[in-house]
RNA sequence: GGGAGGAUUCCCGAGUGGCUAAAGGGGGCAGACUGUAAAUCUGUUAGCUACGCUUUCGGUGGUUCGAAUCCACCUCCUCCCA
């Protein structure tokens, strides 16, 4: 009989434990419950999240009890974790409505129905907390020698430190002890960023109640090459489809290098291993269909079937018939254009594909641009309504973004 | 509190009076090769009504025919000593 534990080691997930015969035990029988923390620093969940939403997932299948942590608390101080500098203090208000927007995105993949699942928010228990009293009763627990050696400092000592970032740890940690008092928490997981945060908590939790409690992390995704993943150059990958669309976060996969496919199947799928194991045996080109697959299962976790199936015609239709295609992005043109013709370069402004008119003449003199899949060799080109095929023309810049004009 | 250094184009980082829209690297974009991949190679990377013009080197003011470069003040950052 395999265990969840077994599942999540054979896909790939965990990176450290703090205890895997304990955890193993733990995890055998169903109702345990658990914490996951996300600081709401930005508007939308990532990739970097999904992961644990995942992960979340797995567990919940197999009947225990994921508590979703939002840290409108902690947010406030800023985890300096693995971080090079420090980040932009946010207003409240910020982090509240970032908490709310993170709450519909984990619906997707966690059921919070019927208590099966819970969503605390530690700005509840952190941000009346008294400061003498705290420090009286937490604090004591501490050892500033001890925290200074741990790993997730070690780079800011070089860069600078400071005291309120350094409260981080304390404060992750008095989040496990008030979730372990009232839910009975038994065990925290995180990204291995988090081991150091995670044992501070466990610690406090031997020190304060002489309970132990354990910790798990899972692996960061990233490529082959080490670096993290869900990150592009027009900044995160996010699952909001408001901040990247949905093709786009479709094609994201569709491009994962070779190496990296397997890896992004156990970890952000549920495709069954027996599936995966036949795929690693996949070579060459016949990659490209694993890519395929992937690619449109985790869009379907995230934005639905329908959308996953939407974006999977919209790329078909793309780079497989060279066609057209109803979803593409598009910009009309009035009236006044369409009879007096505009500029080649002024279109592309106007229709985003370019930031600058210097921009497009550089991309149109290296043969980069496309219209209705012929080169455009001119930047001085007009285009005007004879261009128009059957009441729309397709621009191409480079291989991979069309822009329909109607 | 005392002392030293720094802030340069998307990022890192040269430049210390005209030759500087500013080296080099990273990243981005495009081209070649491909499998909508990676790696590699080539070109390109402030804006414009473009053989010219405008804006840019933390901010403000000044010196000069001419300033990213010199001076003054301001803001922010780092380091060392206490």
């Amino acid at each position: 009989m395999q265990t969840i534990f077994d599942t999540l080691k054979e896909r790939g997930y965990i990176a450290q434990t703090t205890d895997e015969e304990a955890i193993k035990k733990l995890l055998s029988k169903p109702g345990v419950a658990f914490y996951i923390g996300f600081d709401p620093t930005a508007d939308s969940l990532h990739v970097g999240h999904f992961v644990a939403l995942m992960v979340m997932s797995h567990m919940q299948k197999v009947g225990h009890m994921p508590i979703a942590l939002l840290g409108g608390g902690t947010a406030m101080v800023g985890d300096p974790s693995g971080k090079t500098d420090m980040r932009k203090m946010m207003t409240k208000e910020i982090i509240n409505y970032n908490a709310n927007c993170f709450k519909s995105q984990m619906s997707t993949l966690v059921d919070f129905s019927q208590g099966k699942a819970l969503m605390v928010n530690n700005g509840d228990w952190l941000l009346n907390l008294n400061y003498v009293d705290f420090l009286r009763d937490i604090g004591a627990h501490f050892s500033v020698n001890r925290m200074l050696s741990a790993e997730c400092f070690k780079q800011r000592l070089e860069k600078g430190l400071s005291f309120l970032e350094f409260n981080y740890m304390i404060m992750q940690g008095y989040d496990f002890l008030h979730l372990f008092k009232k839910y009975n928490c038994m065990m925290q997981l995180g990204g291995d960023d988090q081991w150091s945060n995670i044992l501070g908590g466990i610690d406090l939790v031997r020190k304060k109640e002489a309970k132990e409690v354990y910790g798990l992390t899972f692996k960061l995704l990233t490529t082959s090459e080490g670096k993290k993943m869900g990150k592009t150059e027009k900044g995160a990958v996010w699952l909001d489809p408001a901040k990247t669309s949905p093709f786009d976060f479709y094609q994201y996969w569709r491009n994962t290098n070779d190496p990296d496919v397997i890896n992004c199947m156990k970890l952000l799928t549920f495709v069954s291993m027996d599936e995966i194991r036949e795929f690693e045996t996949y070579k060459d080109e016949k990659i490209n269909e694993v890519k395929k697959r992937l690619a449109y299962e985790v869009t379907q976790i995230v934005h639905g079937q329908e959308e996953a199936n939407r974006c999977l015609a919209q790329a078909q239709a793309l780079f497989e018939q060279g066609g057209k295609s109803d979803t593409m992005s598009f910009t009309s043109l009035s009236d006044e254009e369409k009879e007096n013709g505009i500029g080649m370069l002024d279109l592309m402004l106007k229709a985003g594909l370019i930031p600058s008119k210097g921009e497009g003449r550089r991309l149109i003199l290296q043969g980069g641009v496309y219209l209705n899949d012929v080169v455009v060799a001119d930047p001085a080109r007009q285009f005007t309504k004879a261009d128009f095929i059957e009441s729309e023309a397709i621009i191409r810049k480079g291989k991979k973004v069309y822009h329909k004009i109607i």
